[in-house]
Order: C-alpha cells, then structure tokens, then sequence
DNA sequence: TTGACAATACGAAATATTTCGTATATTGTC
DNA sequence: GACAATATACGAAATATTTCGTATTGTCAA
C-alpha cells in the first residue's frame, strides 16, 4: 500500500524550495518565482503541483479562486528524509562522510562553524 | 562543449557504490553485489554500465573477454558534487542546515564527532 | 570440434518525469 | 450581458531512466 513518504524529484524540490521560501503560495506565484532560474511554463507548473497534490507532497486551499499551495510535510523533515537518502544512497551510510564533502563544498562562514561546534558539543553531552 | 559532469541518477550511484568498494570489477560482479539489495538482471547491469561509459561516468578495460570497469572520477570528487548539488537544491545553499540534517538523520559515533571538530578546527585556523 | 556456458552489443519495451496545448470555468469591467 | 484576463483540469507528447530479450561471439572442457 501507500509507500507514506517518498524522495521529492528535481522539479518538485525547486517547487518546495519556492513554497519554504515564501510560505503558502499561488501557482502563479511559484511559477513566477521559477522562471527567474528556468524557462517553463506556467501550465508545467501547475500540473506539477497538482502532481505534488495527489502524491500528498502538498496540501492547498480551494477557498479562493486561485488555489493556495502549502508543503505537506515540514521543511526540516523532508530535508532530513534527504540528508538520510544520500548518506545511504551515496556515503555507505557514513554522515561523517557527508559533513565533510557538504562542508568542503560550500564553505560555510565563521559564525555558522561555530554552531555545528556547538552541536557538535550537544551530541557529545546527550550521550 | 561536453557538460563535463553531471550528477549520476540513483541506479548508476548503486553501480558506483559497488565499484567503489570493489574496486574495479566486471559486470558479474557488480551484478553479484547489487542483487544482494535488488532484484534485477544482469543485461540490466551491463547496459547501464555501458551507458555509463558514454557517459563518461566509468573506464573500461578490454584487455579481457569480461571487461574490467573502474569510475572515471574518485569517489570523493563525485560525493562532493553531490553534496554540492543537494546543497543548491534543498537547502539554500546552506551547508549547514545539511550538516545539522546529516548528523541527525545518522547519528555518527563518537570517534567520528571527534574527526568531524577536529575538521572544524583545521577550517577556523587556516581562515 | 562441438556443445554448454558466459560475455557483449543493442534494440526496444516499460516506466517515470517533465512539458505543454487546449478546453472550460470564474472574475471583474465596461 | 459581453469581453478580456486569469484560473484549473487534464490528455497527451516529449524526454529521461530503467528494464529486459535476443543475437552473436568467445571460452573451455570432454
């Protein structure tokens, strides 16, 4: 039966990050939103989203004419599902692995270092 | 003019995986060890790896009847662009807010905390 | 040498994903 | 009310990915 929760494709990231960027939003303004970085339809992006609906990735609100689009599943959590499907996927399961390519690849600033330190010492005292 | 690299789809990353921790090998072998996680045939195997070869993902080594193939990229290379590639499309280009969902979707042992601050401490120094 | 087995090549079906065109309905304005 | 603008629904083409069957060739043991 219903495989409960699934790895959103590229498209229907690019759509969440939109949604998580904006909070509940139109078609149109997701479509807006897109096409600064793509070319793409407004009617590729509606059918997306009403993909998104029926798989259960989205949840919207028909009051008003122009239906409104919300993520199903809150945003940490699809990223954790994410972060855990690569780790597998691709780092034989090793999230040090990870950390250490995410952090080789996208340098992050000195203040943002010093939070993963202090997560780091939560890990270490919740033993 | 060749997109130089792209990231590989979810099945040539189990072929990847097998030959990463293989080292290189021939199609049985990487059928072997996938049907171990998967049932799927061995032409199935072959062909992707055959495509994986135009491609450029993978080398191959003819000498023998069984080709010998190898990943044409070091695993770290290509794990760094998929970080860099989930970093872009899931979480704002943050490589943080990845570290953070790394470490909690695959809690790490606490040898591999102490390597990770260890790497924390090489990044704040060489700033 | 011949027959069984194993390997590659490759076409093409099956499936998944992305794209868009067209039909139709709703809203607001004149 | 009629028209222009804008929405949704939805079929279906286009593309990408995965799957496998079949043809052919090489290898080796009896």
């Amino acid at each position: 039966m219903a495989p409960k929760h699934q790895v959103p494709t590229e498209s229907e990231l690019q759509i969440l990050s939109v949604l998580w960027e904006l909070g509940p939003a139109t078609v149109r303004q997701v479509h807006t939103a897109i096409v600064k970085q793509r070319d793409v339809g407004y009617t590729t992006v509606l059918k997306l989203m009403q993909i998104m609906l029926d798989k259960g990735l989205l949840l919207r609100d028909e009051a008003a004419r122009s239906h409104v689009y919300r993520p199903a599943v809150a945003r940490s959590r699809t990223q954790r599902r994410l972060a855990r499907n690569l780790i597998d996927a691709a780092f034989s399961g090793s999230s040090k692995t990870l950390v250490i390519e995410a952090l080789g690849a996208r340098r992050p600033s000195a203040e943002e270092l010093a939070d993963i330190r202090k997560l780091l010492d939560d890990m270490e005292g919740a033993k």
